[in-house]
RNA sequence: GGACUCGUAGCCUAGUGGAUAGGGCAUCUGCCUUCUAAGCAGAGGGUCGCCGGUUCGAAUCCGGCCGGGUCCGCCA
């Protein structure tokens, strides 16, 4: 495509005897607000200083002294503003001859080729089912997975399962206490449910019997110690915490390359401590717990190491991500972690900056905000959660009801197919359409629609456009004059086919997925409203109908490609 | 108390220095013998939390204040 504003720079650059460097003239260039106003506009108020001259003065003698680069058909001067109007058959043209061309690598960039970046997600701790703040975490992972992929980063995905501490063994003890040796089987329930009601009963338990404490801390001592019998009954519960998770990855969509376990790794730091004590970054305090120095950072101390020994997060944390670097030579690493966390990784990142590790700049973390229901923080402890399976399976059936009002004797495997990807994108879009560190408040009730800016909308639009092409038999457009798209709605389209590519690397540079969602929004909108106005099938003539069909053949394109990068699946028939 | 973060119509939300602050939900009015009404067109609804500052220009940057949230564990 032409890089309209990289042309009208050039021209600038040059009227004004380069006074400015093109570069600089290209960074002011805008899109107006309306399209009555033009397609590209330079406003004058920074040039007019260094020129000695009123900003409405610059724009007027620029108007007349500039020559117009190939495929801007007119300018005009208002105020302070320089506008430009790019001719609308060559826009239409350069446009869908390069997302028709392209097809799904339009958008796709190569920017961060030879880059291998880690994007770390999801984390589950194996005491308890997946929940709200998970599937968020999960949307978001997969999403900027997908969109660091598509410009040019080599991808790996990981999942890191803290499958060990004091946590863990709390549904252990209360299993062991109250269990009877029952399984996920006898109890017909999914395993990390069952895993995740005996940490439920643990915290109900100890509220009356403080001693269930000094017994949970006694199991994670026995299991550092390998005890066989503790170690036994931790596969076991372990084993059906993770077969459990994996059964709502596959649910929703989650796809990892790699997985860790902490458990392999708790008592990896050794080295890492060892350094750090003698590089003076960790210091042993008078209880014996050995303390990263932070505060003359600027940070609050951090215990690496228990008084006794035992390990905590971050120390594993400090051998994984070692690990991470080492074997996998990343260039990157994302951790795609709550906000909550967000002085931890300030923590963990410094440490790693003070041990002098390289990499330790190349860490990152994308913090993302809470998901809140009106009663409160999700508490896994009280069982006050929205559960991952429940949640997605009410949204698949909502979905499905849908389906049943608008049709009827459809075919049951293709209406179940049709109401997972319905109900999953609702669920996915209404987490990924707000900024990233936001809050999302979720009521159950009232949260997830189908209609207005929502996954399904975007669905819909697809499911439209890719109708109009089965209808009319388009077997996918070959020549690329286009003459007849100069309609304000079919120019709307086309302005923002335009943008896409340049929407995604935005999408990259803000680790914001919101972003597409906000695109696909727009796009949606303008292609409804063209739909509503004008026919394609029954256009004015075959040439208009063949130019119609190329831009529905575009726009279907564009938002097909655009879901892909959300996870979400874009389906023939609504 | 300190650090971080958020504050835009009844509710949710976009906006990362530029022209008249965009959308959605809810409310009201129209539009299905015409390519899928999960849609479209239109109406009403705004002290962009408050006060200062920087700037030709501030929802956006800076300072202060107010309000919500999170964190400041030898939890994860």
């Amino acid at each position: 495509m032409v890089d309209f504003k990289k042309e009208l720079a050039l021209s600038i650059e040059s009227a004004l005897g380069g006074k400015f460097s093109v570069a600089e003239i290209k960074a002011l260039i805008e899109v107006p607000p309306t399209p009555d106003m033009g397609d590209y506009a330079l406003p004058c108020f920074r040039l007019c200083k260094a020129l000695k001259k009123s900003p409405d003065e610059v724009s007027k003698d620029l108007a007349e002294n500039m020559m117009l680069p190939e495929g801007i058909e007119n300018l005009e001067p208002k105020g302070p503003y320089l506008n430009f109007f790019v001719g609308k058959e060559i826009l239409a043209k350069d446009v869908l001859k390069e997302v028709l061309t392209k097809k799904d690598n339009f958008g796709k960039s190569t920017i961060a080729r030879g880059q291998r970046l880690m994007v770390e997600y999801s984390g589950p701790n194996s005491n308890k089912p997946l929940h709200l703040g998970h599937l968020r975490n999960n949307s978001l992972g997969m999403a900027i997975a997908n969109i660091a992929a598509a410009n040019g980063f080599d991808v790996v995905k990981a999942n890191i399962i803290n499958d060990r501490g004091i946590h863990i063994c709390k549904s252990m003890l209360a299993y062991q206490l109250f269990g009877k040796g029952t399984t996920p089987e006898k109890q017909n329930i999914k395993p990390d449910h069952l895993v995740g009601h005996y940490y439920v009963l643990y915290n109900q338990k100890v509220e009356k019997d403080k001693k269930l404490e000094e017994q949970a801390y006694s199991l994670l001592k026995k299991w550092e110690a390998k005890d066989r019998q503790t170690r036994a009954l931790w596969k076991k519960m372990t084993g059906w915490a993770l077969a459990g998770f994996k059964q709502t990855y596959k649910e929703f969509g989650s796809k990892f390359d790699v997985w860790f376990y902490e458990s392999d790794f708790y008592d990896k730091a050794k080295p890492l401590l060892a350094l750090g004590k003698k590089k003076g970054v960790f210091e042993k305090n008078e209880d014996g717990a050995l303390v990263a120095q932070l505060e003359k950072h600027g940070l609050p101390n951090k215990t690496v190491l228990r008084a006794d020994g035992t390990s905590i997060y971050i120390t594993n944390d400090l051998a994984v991500t070692k690990h991470k670097f080492k074997e996998f030579k990343l260039n990157e690493s994302l951790w795609v972690v709550g906000s909550e966390q967000d002085l931890y990784f300030r923590q963990l990142f410094k440490i790693f900056a003070l041990l002098g590790f390289s990499w330790a700049r190349n860490c990152r973390h994308l913090s993302h905000g809470m998901v809140t229901l009106p009663s409160g923080k999700l508490k896994s402890r009280e069982g006050k959660v929205v559960d991952a399976d429940d949640i997605i399976s009410e949204l698949e059936e909502l979905a499905e009801n849908e389906i049943n009002k608008r049709e009827v004797l459809v075919d049951e495997k293709d209406k179940k197919r049709r109401g997972r990807a319905v109900g999953l994108s609702a669920l996915k879009f209404h987490m990924l359409k707000v900024a990233v560190q936001k809050d999302i408040l979720f009521d159950p009730k009232e949260s997830i629609s189908f209609e207005g800016e929502t996954g399904p909308y975007v669905q819909y639009t697809y499911a439209r456009a890719k109708s109009i092409l089965r209808k009319a038999g388009h077997q996918g457009t070959k020549s690329f004059g286009f003459m007849r798209l100069i309609g304000p709605e079919e120019q709307k389209i086309i302005k923002i086919l335009e943008t896409y590519p340049a929407t995604v690397l935005k999408s990259l540079e803000y680790l914001s997925p919101h972003i597409i969602c906000q695109y696909l929004i727009e796009l949606s909108e303008a292609f409804n409203s063209f739909y509503h106005k004008h026919k394609v099938l029954q256009a004015g003539s075959e040439e208009i109908k063949h130019e119609r069909l190329a831009l529905v053949q575009a726009t279907a394109q564009v938002i097909k490609n655009g879901l892909s990068l959300l996870d979400i699946e874009a389906i023939e028939k609504m």
